[in-house]
Order: structure tokens, then C-alpha cells, then sequence
RNA sequence: GCCCUCGUAGCUCAGUGGAUAGAGCACCAGUUUCCGGAGCUGGGUGUCGAAGGUUCGAAUCCUUUCGAGGGCACCA
């Protein structure tokens, strides 16, 4: 029994308690929602509830009356063994053996569906992540990006969402004439201008771009050349980066497709009508305010001109009224040094006449880099930043993903040079995978010594060990699900990790491989069908963090 | 000045208003004739930054305050 079911029939109880009479929601009350968790003292049984102390209130009564009245219910669902109140008002929960044990047979049976489930179906989540400019590298903020945004995108695909995967190419601005001034400027030998980038990579597709196009520095324009087919290569190689990291895109979306195709143009014209605009001093002005900016915000400069936010009014439109995959949800994850976007963003959803809370932006902390205990600053025109490919080169790719999606995002990571060079086997990732490799070997030696599933009792799983493990697998589903609705895919990883310890302990007492003379008996089979139930779980687990399930280390 | 995030064990961090606040790392001591010892067992530490408030109950919610980081353009 999982302890969705448990919740579930706990309500069911609740309900016929009210329908009988037994109880009595004031007026005007709503019916909380009964939740079970394991408790942290096994004394206190299998599963435990707070339903009686919320009810308290609600119903008029003190909460062990209502607890009572609870008990007498619940200790008729089958598969329950016990019913205890405690404390205040509690209900401790005991499960039978066999009635917890079965959760390994619905585990095995659900394969890799086990821990999804359809919430989310029907509606298409656009998540734009990294979306770093094309003017160099993806550094580490970046990856933390994009190991955070690909778990949280299939950990939506696991709750039935359609996903598509964003990143958008900021090539329209000024910072992408510094790019190209860059460029130029190393082709000719010329140090990086005073407001440009450095570092070895711009080297690198200024010969690039030469190799191309030799008559480049001789063009009527060569600036443009190198800025075109420079930023052509950049893309090229983020994109090769991102696919290395196991984070594949739907679309990658150029900013200045907006402008070329005239889209902003037409927006504009349009929106001079919209309610949440207005002119003042020669401008277009955006009313921000109303949704919680300190400010409101220029679209239409006195010159005519767009400003930047009029390109975001332009995205968010394209993004929802697209002809493909329109957004039902569109989430903006987006570094600390840009959580002055929210309410603009809100704002220019509202300017389309659109619902603001159609708009979703998470602001995550940043990636600090220590040195020696000291931060360094990572620089593009010093050259001096960690990239993605720095990091998958010291640590590998499993590593990498995980250690970045472990932490909440709101708090900022410091990241060691001094540690990432010692390659130390520190990072909890080796834990997780070396628990589900061990799974796997225990199956192979089982099936070797001719244990089947030809005959199992899950009755036989009654161990302290068994019962632990067993409650691990059963909280999974959950995890998941609230996973997705914080959108923290950081709950995944340390779920799994406590899973992982779970597991280590119940090998050390439960022998699956008969020994020596010994014979194939249930409690073997059983067992291995606990194991193998470890064994998706983990595997599962590990997938919605892009992680690998290695069968060997 | 205004806004956002954070402050929990020596360090790095978990912790949808519930019971005695938890992991990992680091340190010490054990642990293998038998499924992989990247494991397991034991050993201890907290004014949950501080002060008020709400609540039957607060690390969690509210107010104030201190500290750290990051933002506050007719730039993009």
C-alpha cells in the first residue's frame, strides 16, 4: 500500500465519519487535506497523521475526540494493522506486513512509470533556461541552469506536462557589437577594446572566422562579417556544449528574428492601444507599477526606437500564440542579477491583455567561484571564467548535473577550483549510483543461484530493514510531485540519497543469494523482488536528474 | 534609500505549521571465511543570526533588527 492509497482511504473514512454524522464541519469550514508522513520515531508506527489537529477547530470538538472518532475508522481499512493516538491528537498508523510488502509488486509491475502520474496533462509548460548571450561560453552560472531547468522540464514530462525546452539567443543587442568588435580586433592583432571580451575562445573564432571567410579584414564592412559568422560559430558551439551535458533544446529562439520579421514593429502599433500603456515625455510608457515594479518602464523611446522590454512583450506573445506547442505556462528561470525582471514581465503578459500569472520566473541564486577560500571573479574580458566544458572535463558529466541539482537555488553555490582539481570522490552522486549498481549486481548473483519470481510473500517482509526500505520506496511518487509543484528538482537528489542510505542498510541484514548448500526459498524471492523494486526506484530517480544508473562502477 | 534571496552542527547543506531539528564531509573506534567495504555500526556538537508577535504547537507565518550576496536606465 502506498501512502497515497493510505491518504486516500483516510479520507474516505473522514467523509463517511461527516456523512454519519460523527462529525460536524462548522459552517463556512473547509476540509483539510489529509496527508500522512513517515514519522521520524518508529514508535510512532508506519505512517502518521495531523488530521485530527487540524479538524479540531473545524469540527468543535478537542482533537483526541476526533482522533477517536478517526481510530474506530481507519483501523478497518484493510491492510491496517493498528491505530494508536498520540500525544495531542496524532494518529500513528501500523501497516501489516503484507499490505506494506505489496508496494514492492506495484513498484516492479509500474517500471519506469512508477513515480509519475498525470496532474500536469494537458498543459504545455514553456521553460526557457540558461539563455546565456552568445558572446562566449556557457559559464558555470549557466550550467547551473541548465542541470536545474532539464531535471525540472522531466520532472513535468513525469507528471503528464508537455514540456518545451527554451533557450533564448540575446543576438540583437550592443553587447553583441562588442562580440564582433572583439573578433576583429584579435584578427588584427589588436588587443580586446576596453568594453569588449578576452580570453583564449575569441582567439579561436577570429581564426575560425578567417579560416572561413580569408577576405574578411578586406570586406567593405569586416565588423559585420566577423559578427555574423562569429556569432554563428558561438551558437554552434554552446549548443555542442549543452548537447554534451546531456541538455538538448526545442527551441532555440534568436532574439533578432523578432525585429527582422517585423513582429516588434506590428506589436508596437498595437499596443499604443492597450490599457496598460501610456505616453508621457515623448514616450511609451508601461504601467510596471501595477504589478509590483518600483517603476514603470519605457517600451517606445522618444526616438521611436523599441526598448529592450518591447522585444520580452514580443516573446511572451510568441511564446503563447506560436503556431506550435503555445504555452499554457511560461516559467523564466533567471540568475539573482536579474530578479528586477519579474514584475516587468508580469507587466508585459498584462500589456497583451494576457493573465499574468501566466508568467512564472524563478530567480536563482548564483555560482560563486572560491579560490583558496577567496572568491575570484569571473571575468569574459579577463578570460578568467570556468566553463561548462572546464567543469565536465574535471568532473564528468554525472557529477557535474548532479552536484549543481542537489542545492535549492535559493542559495548560492561556491564552487572550489582547489576541490574540482583534486577530483575528490566527495559528491553524494557516487552514493546514489553505487546503491543502484550494487542492485543490480544482487540481481545478477540471484538470478545466477536460481532465485525467480515464481513465488513470493510479501507477509515475509517484516523486518525493521524491510519496513524502512519499503517506506523509502513508498515516498517517491510524492517526492516527485512536489518536486514539480515548488519546481525544486533538488528534492529528487536528496530524496535519493536517503533512499540510497536506506538501501545500504537493508543489504547489510537481508541476504538475497541463498549461501552456500542453502536452498531457493520465498524469502529469498521475496527479497528479490525488494531489491529489484530498489532498483527502479533509483534508476527512475536518477533519469529526472539526467543523471546514469550505472549497472557497474 | 527601495527591492529580491539567504543566515540551521567545525565545514557544505536538507527540513509543504507538528512529536526528541536531520544528512554528508571532517575526526575517532569498530566491522569482510558468504550477494561489491564507493558500504555498514557506534561515538557529539546546535541560544535554528537577534528581539517581539500570531498559534494548542514556529527553523517554518507576520513585524522589527543585525549580517552576507544580488538588483534598482528613454543600456541591452
Amino acid at each position: 500500500m502506498t501512502p497515497e492509497e493510505l491518504s486516500e482511504a483516510i479520507s474516505s473514512a473522514l467523509a463517511a465519519s461527516l456523512e454519519e454524522g460523527q462529525l460536524t464541519l462548522a459552517e463556512g469550514q473547509d476540509l483539510p487535506q489529509v496527508r500522512v508522513e513517515r514519522p521520524k520515531n518508529r514508535d510512532h508506527g508506519d505512517w502518521a497523521t495531523n488530521i485530527a489537529l487540524q479538524l479540531s477547530k473545524k469540527v468543535g470538538l478537542n482533537p483526541r475526540q476526533v482522533a477517536q472518532v478517526l481510530a474506530d475508522r481507519i483501523s478497518q481499512i484493510s491492510g491496517v494493522a493498528s491505530v494508536d493516538i498520540a500525544g495531542p491528537g496524532f494518529l500513528n498508523i501500523t501497516l501489516d506486513a503484507a499490505a506494506a510488502g505489496e508496494l514492492a509488486q506495484t513498484i516492479v509491475q509500474a517500471g519506469e512509470g512508477y513515480g509519475s502520474n498525470q496532474s500536469l496533462a494537458g498543459q504545455t509548460i514553456n521553460l526557457e533556461f540558461v539563455s546565456a548571450n552568445p558572446t562566449g561560453p556557457i559559464h558555470l552560472g549557466g550550467t547551473r541552469w541548465a542541470a536545474v531547468g532539464d531535471s525540472l522540464a522531466r520532472i513535468f514530462q513525469s507528471q503528464g506536462a508537455k514540456v518545451v525546452r527554451e533557450y533564448y539567443f540575446n543576438d540583437h543587442g550592443n553587447q553583441i557589437d562588442r562580440f564582433a568588435r572583439s573578433l576583429l580586433a584579435r584578427a588584427k592583432g589588436e588587443d580586446a577594446p576596453e568594453d569588449g571580451y578576452g580570453g583564449q575562445y575569441i582567439s579561436d573564432i577570429a581564426e575560425r572566422v578567417l579560416q572561413v571567410r580569408p577576405d574578411a579584414l578586406e570586406a567593405e564592412d569586416p565588423q559585420e562579417v566577423f559578427r555574423s559568422v562569429g556569432v554563428d560559430f558561438m551558437f554552434q558551439e554552446i549548443k555542442q556544449s549543452l548537447h554534451d551535458f546531456h541538455v538538448d533544446f526545442d527551441v532555440y529562439f534568436h532574439e533578432n528574428s523578432l525585429f527582422e520579421e517585423g513582429k516588434v514593429d506590428e506589436l508596437l502599433e498595437k499596443l499604443k492601444e492597450s490599457d496598460n500603456l501610456y505616453f508621457k515625455d515623448g514616450a511609451w510608457w508601461l504601467k510596471s507599477t501595477d504589478y509590483g515594479d518600483d517603476k514603470d518602464r519605457v517600451v517606445i523611446k522618444s526616438d521611436g526606437n523599441a526598448a529592450y522590454i518591447a522585444g520580452d512583450i514580443a516573446y511572451f506573445q510568441d511564446k503563447t500564440k506560436r503556431p506550435v506547442n503555445p504555452a499554457d505556462l511560461a516559467i523564466y528561470m533567471l540568475g539573482a542579477d536579474h530578479h528586477g525582471y519579474v514584475a516587468r514581465l508580469k507587466a508585459a503578459a498584462a500589456a497583451l491583455g494576457d493573465d499574468p500569472a501566466k508568467v512564472e520566473v524563478m530567480i536563482g541564486q548564483l555560482v560563486n567561484l572560491v579560490k583558496d577560500g577567496k572568491p575570484v571573479r569571473m571575468s569574459k574580458r579577463a578570460g578568467t571564467v570556468v566553463t561548462m566544458e572546464d567543469l565536465v572535463d574535471i568532473v564528468g558529466v554525472d557529477a557535474a548535473r548532479y552536484s549543481l541539482a542537489r542545492y535549492s537555488v535559493d542559495s548560492s553555490i561556491d564552487i572550489d577550483l582547489d576541490l574540482l582539481t583534486r577530483q575528490t570522490n566527495e559528491n553524494p552522486v557516487f552514493y546514489v549510483q553505487y546503491a543502484h549498481a550494487r542492485t543490480c549486481n544482487v540481481a545478477r548473483k540471484a538470478e545466477a543461484a536460481g532465485v525467480d519470481s515464481s513465488s513470493v510473500d510479501t507477509s515475509l517482509l517484516n523486518s525493521e530493514a524491510d519496513n524502512a526500505l519499503l517506506a523509502a520506496l513508498g515516498l517517491f511518487p510524492g517526492v516527485v510531485k512536489e518536486a514539480a509543484d515548488f519546481r525544486e528538482p533538488h528534492r529528487v537528489a536528496r530524496y535519493l540519497e536517503s533512499l540510497a542510505g536506506a538501501y545500504h542498510r537493508w543489504y547489510g541484514v537481508s541476504r538475497v543469494v541463498p549461501q552456500g548448500e542453502e536452498e531457493v526459498s520465498d524469502l529469498h524471492r521475496t527479497r528479490l523482488l525488494l531489491n529489484n523494486a530498489t532498483r527502479q526506484v533509483l534508476a527512475n530517480g536518477l533519469g529526472l536528474l539526467g543523471v546514469s544508473a550505472p549497472e557497474k562502477m
